[in-house]
DNA sequence: AATTGTATATCGTCC
DNA sequence: GGACGATGTACAATT
């Protein structure tokens, strides 16, 4: 990993123009051709950036220019950056690029769907799995169920459920009810946590809404200590 | 700006729980609080990261932990890096942030909407623009024309259209169908791109797909300089 | 503070 | 390789 701070501006092209003025700022060269301008300011996002595989070439001993390349579908996308004063430049070996080991997550909403699909009954009662990631031909529903009266019961699973998850189900149940065999088919919108509005929206279209708990589903905790926890 | 170049673990907890394994990093910490944790490849993304604002707390002299928190609603946001072994610790006097430059940009969605305002034709044989972000009470509609028959056309203008865009200029066509006036209102999503499913779900609600080429619109357009202006 | 809409979104995954 | 959905989306503008 290179790192230089200078006074510089940038100029990119490629999905779109953009021109940034000159000021102190930090370029991160990594060893995968990855290549970022960070202010000391404005949190998560570079101020400009190239993703890999790039093409990197600097004009001048001492850097004065470089660009960057790189080969974007039918066009190119450029970034040249352009040194006005370098106050720092310097390298670091970060060893091989496996020897970097991956962050692990954990409450994604993958894990959520898994726990659900072993137990459904969490979406409803009675409600036994059909099929995960029942097709259609707008996207897959996460859940097909089907209930104790044997009635089918469509279920979408976020981990924070919105007006889109909602507007989401809903379209999967317009796509689903041209079929008569799902014309009695019900949705269920299963998520951690269901933002107010969202419940409004669902409740007026007929749609269920369980808020589940991952640690609950987990076993790792009774459901009855729910009731006492905030 | 301080950099510390460092093998270090990491935990976060907060939206997710993540743990990061021990390996040798780039940590960032901004002037304004955001800390970034970064490997040598990996593009644009930090491994992990806090957004200002944070506080941040370094136990030992040498920094052996440094914990960064964040109130985040509720609940806390909280990174907790650990350094067994510091390669590279550098500061670097950024100046004030005032003194940073902003990026300008040039070719987003804006500009394709000022393109089609001038030029509504592209939108549709024969239109004429009555308005710009037509007020509903659900949001303002991109271009309100009418087309040769003086019927009313509500265009939406993305850059990328998705499915949500179907989604976006269908709740408006509702909202504008409830004026008598708008009962033979048309609806055109106009995109730089049009995302397949998003085609087929605006075929089936009878919303009319056009795509436009920005270069097309803007070699209409007189020679004017338009690049990095505003 | 909460909601909405854009993004050079980025990133995985599945077809 | 393209398309689609999730993301600790981030981020800005607006209510």
């Amino acid at each position: 990993m290179r790192l230089i701070v200078a006074r510089c501006s940038a100029q990119y092209s490629g999905r779109l123009d953009t021109f940034l003025p000159e000021a102190l700022r930090l370029l991160m060269f990594k060893e995968d051709g990855s290549v970022l301008i960070h202010a000391d300011a404005g949190g998560y996002k570079p101020l400009n950036w190239m993703t890999p595989p790039t093409v990197i070439e600097q004009t001048g001993d001492l850097p004065t220019r470089i660009v960057v390349r790189k080969h974007a579908g039918k066009t190119e996308d450029r970034l040249e950056i352009t040194l006005a004063e370098v106050l720092s430049d310097v390298s670091h070996d970060m060893g091989a690029p496996d020897s970097d080991a991956a962050l692990n997550k954990d409450g994604v909403e993958a894990h959520l769907q898994e726990l659900l699909a072993e137990q459904p009954h969490h979406c409803g009662e009675g409600l036994r799995l059909v099929r995960r990631e029942w097709p259609t031909d707008i996207g897959p529903v996460d859940l097909m169920c089907r209930d104790a009266d044997d009635e089918w019961v469509a279920v979408e699973i976020k981990r924070t459920a919105t007006i889109e998850s909602v507007e989401q189900i809903t379209r999967y149940m317009e796509r689903l009810k041209a079929d008569p065999q799902f014309a009695t088919c019900r949705a269920v919108l299963a998520a951690q946590s269901i933002k107010p509005q969202a419940r409004v929206l669902a409740q007026s279209r007929g749609i269920a809404c369980v808020e589940v708990d991952l640690a609950v589903l987990r076993g790792e905790r009774e459901p009855e200590l729910r009731l006492f926890a905030a």
